[in-house]
DNA sequence: AGCACGCCGACT
DNA sequence: GTCGGCGTGCTC
């Protein structure tokens, strides 16, 4: 006799599916969420086989158990099913992981107690008080809880309990996550410029033709990308009354702007997915995209794996910010992995930048994506114009870090009666501080990253770990007292400067740390755009999405941060920020103007903001990766072990690359330290692979790691293409 | 991810 | 003699 057997994904980091006996009285099928007893415990999963597949050992046969009951809740489909998997084997993360984050915040999968709300009922009661009166002049078809009603008439609950007892109101149960209203497809689109509208036809046309495909709308800021494809997501949903449409953005750009002009466009809010949403609001969320209700879904990457009924449509906005890539848990990239899911299913990806990532213009030059254009900016303003300060020529004064060309054209421009910002992507007042009398450089305690000065709350940082302690008098290595010293510019250090400089100046620091309740981020712009400010000194923080028609002047303090380190992406990251940056310069009829104090002018970086020629730029940079075989010409993993005792994973280490396997079109580098070789009281280790673009890179990381045992004190992680190099 | 099991230090 | 620290290893 052969038992129902079904297979179970558990989102936890397990090798795979577990296998159950289906309850006897309630068929399963594939998708369902179910609860199961895993060990002494009970956990959510979901249906991934049904009947198994799986052969099971004698062992685990054995030891089947039975699925305890299934979750009232819409099943997960089969394209996110195929996504989780398809993540999971190019990620080398066990699917588990992988639909943990589908199954996040879906917490309550099933409904939450549904509140009791009242509507008009239709005798009137026979005693009527002036208070009564009031609560049934608010009441109405639509339900209101009791606190509502009593609310707007200013009476207690008690009253409207009462009038419940007469009848002349109903209780009816309201569900605490309603749905969210529809898009209005009929509204007409703004009007668009010739170049919008023949780059909004041709998303259109993909959009009906259906299928999947990659198009990249190029574009400067200003020029009307979200417009172009605006009328994308309309042909979307108008195309098909399920469909889902989602956009993604970087964490930061989750602005209120953004939700302002979907509702302009769609009459009704998008459905927003980011991480302080708060519960209900996230449940709310998971709840809707997943029966279907929520059609225009806007979020930061993890929006990505949010269960959806139908999606048929992607946006990626600011395609080249690197905050799509995932740095802990599941390795990702989010842009990357919506193009994959839009070509399983089958449906288009829309990129969208003004700087587009080298990968995505290669992608594009090489025919596997195509690309809209949308020249000049909209609106007639200008790109401002942009200069070199060669610091090596007219350097600062000693101890300070704006040179006399910098301050020249600062004072220019407060004279005209227009703003200035100082850009320097470099949060606190020094980042480093090291002993005058013994050399020490202060780190965090476990760690090798530099503990970072911030002279307003008078501590010190580390901005990798979190850690941050007050500034001591005496050097912890040597004891001598007063003999620390700040080591280079902050934007709080360049505050003091410009403070000192401008003392009749309203001079402002910008940065997350001076900067951190929602509502003074919206004081500082609000201050910024009135001209209550005329010197902003600000970090990235500043970089994207405010207009300040009076701010005519961006000094990048420091054009070459970023630049060195062996990071691949290093000049195209420096590229797009500081074009983003000068991009605050000038936007109204005003015309703008964009300083880069820097000791290598000659840099192809440099070259290439000041001439605007970012093709040039950017076939350089392709070239360089051609030679050297690195993305997206090859590919690349990194391979990072981590541990508490640095000799079990040096050793840890040897043994892996022993092991390594050779493969034509394969080399396998190090172990070498990691950058940060020890973070929290982690040794860290890294090995690089570099593959050729036909090699299976993640059959050959599966076979390495295969290979060898490590002790479970060393961890393993992989992490396919890699950003960052920490 | 949890949770139990297991093997060594400071308490009733 | 027991309570409990968290390292190691399973969970269908």
């Amino acid at each position: 006799m052969s038992e129902p057997r079904i297979s179970v994904l558990l989102p936890l980091p397990l090798a795979g599916p577990y296998d159950y006996l289906a309850p006897e009285d309630a068929p399963l099928a594939v998708g369902q969420y179910v609860v199961v007893p895993l060990g002494p415990r009970e956990v959510r999963g979901v249906v991934w086989a049904a009947p198994s597949t799986t052969e099971l050992t004698e062992k685990a046969e054995k030891a089947l158990k039975t699925v305890i009951r299934v979750l009232d809740a819409p099943p997960l489909t089969q394209d996110v099913r195929n996504f989780v998997d398809w993540v999971a084997a190019y990620t080398l993360f066990p699917q588990g992981a992988v639909l943990r984050m589908v199954m996040r915040s879906g917490a309550q999968l099933t409904p939450p107690k549904p509140k009791t709300g009242y509507v008009l009922g239709k005798t009137p009661p026979q005693k009527t008080t002036e208070i009564r009166a009031k609560v049934l002049a608010a009441a109405g078809d639509v339900p209101q809880t009791a606190q509502v009603l009593a609310a707007a008439a200013g009476c207690g609950v008690g009253v409207i309990k009462g009038l419940a007892d007469a009848g002349a109101l109903v209780p009816v149960s309201i569900d605490p996550d309603p749905p969210y209203p529809l898009p209005d497809l009929e509204r007409p689109g703004p009007r668009l410029s010739p170049e919008q509208n023949a780059a909004a036809e041709a998303l259109k046309a993909d959009v009906v033709a259906g299928g999947y495909k990659t198009t990249l709308i190029d574009g400067v800021t200003g020029s009307g990308k979200t417009e172009v494809y605006f009328e994308a997501i309309a042909a979307a949903l108008r195309k098909d009354p399920t469909a889902q449409v989602l956009v993604l953005m970087p964490e930061i750009a989750l602005t209120l702007q953004f939700i302002k002009r979907v509702e302009a466009r769609f009459g009704v809010a998008p459905t927003l997915w980011h991480s302080d949403a708060g519960d209900a609001g996230r449940r709310r969320a998971w709840r809707r995209v997943a029966d279907g209700g929520a059609r225009i879904v806007v979020g930061a990457r993890s929006a990505l794996f949010l269960p959806f009924q139908n999606l048929s449509l992607i946006i990626v906005d600011e395609e080249h910010d690197s905050s799509y890539k995932q740095e802990d848990g599941v390795l990702y990239q989010a842009r990357d992995m919506a193009v994959a899911r839009g070509a399983r299913k089958g449906f288009p990806v829309i990129l969208a930048s003004a700087t587009p990532a080298l990968e995505t213009m290669i992608n594009v030059t090489q025919g596997r994506y195509s690309a809209v254009t949308l020249p000049g900016r909209f609106g007639g303003a200008s790109m401002p114009e942009t200069e070199t300060i060669d610091l090596r020529a007219a350097p600062p004064d000693k101890g300070q870090w704006l040179s006399p060309k910098l301050i020249e054209a600062v004072d220019e421009t407060l004279d005209r009666g227009e703003q200035a910002m100082l850009f320097l992507n470099r949060r606190g007042y020094a980042p480093l501080t090291i002993c005058r009398k013994c050399g020490h450089r202060l780190t965090a305690p476990h760690s090798d990253t530099w503990l970072v000065e911030h002279r307003y709350e008078n501590k010190l940082v580390c901005h990798h770990t979190g850690f941050s302690m007050p500034k001591p008098k005496h050097c912890p290595a040597c004891g001598a007292e007063d003999s620390l010293a700040a080591c280079g510019p902050g934007v709080e250090r360049v505050g003091e400067e410009a403070k000192a400089r401008w003392p009749d100046r309203r001079v402002a620091v910008f940065s997350s740390d001076t900067v951190q309740a929602p509502g003074e981020v919206k004081g500082l712009l609000a201050d910024m755009a009135a001209g209550r400010i005329d010197i902003l000194i600000a970090t990235q923080i500043a970089a994207k999405g405010h207009h300040f028609p009076n701010l005519t002047l961006i000094g990048v303090v420091d054009a070459d941060l970023g630049l060195s380190g062996g990071d691949l992406r290093a000049g195209e990251r420096t590229y797009q920020l500081l074009n983003q940056v000068a991009g605050r310069a000038g936007r109204a009829e005003k015309k703008g103007r964009a300083l880069l104090q820097t000791y290598q002018p000659n840099h192809p970086v440099m070259r290439a903001l000041i001439s605007g020629d970012r093709d040039t730029f950017l076939a350089q940079e392709a070239e360089g990766r051609e030679m050297l075989g690195f993305p997206p010409y090859g590919r690349l993993a990194a391979v990072i072990l981590t541990g508490e005792k640095e000799d079990q994973v040096r050793a840890a280490a040897q043994t892996l690359a022993k092991a390594a396997p050779h493969a034509k079109d394969v080399e396998v580098w190090g172990p070498a330290p990691a950058p940060i070789a020890r973070l929290r009281g982690r040794t860290r280790m890294r090995f690089l692979v570099k593959a050729a673009r036909t090699v299976n890179l993640q059959a050959f990381l599966t076979a390495w790691r295969a290979d060898v045992k490590t002790p479970s004190s060393v961890r393993v992680a992989v992490d396919v293409d890699p950003y960052s190099f920490l």
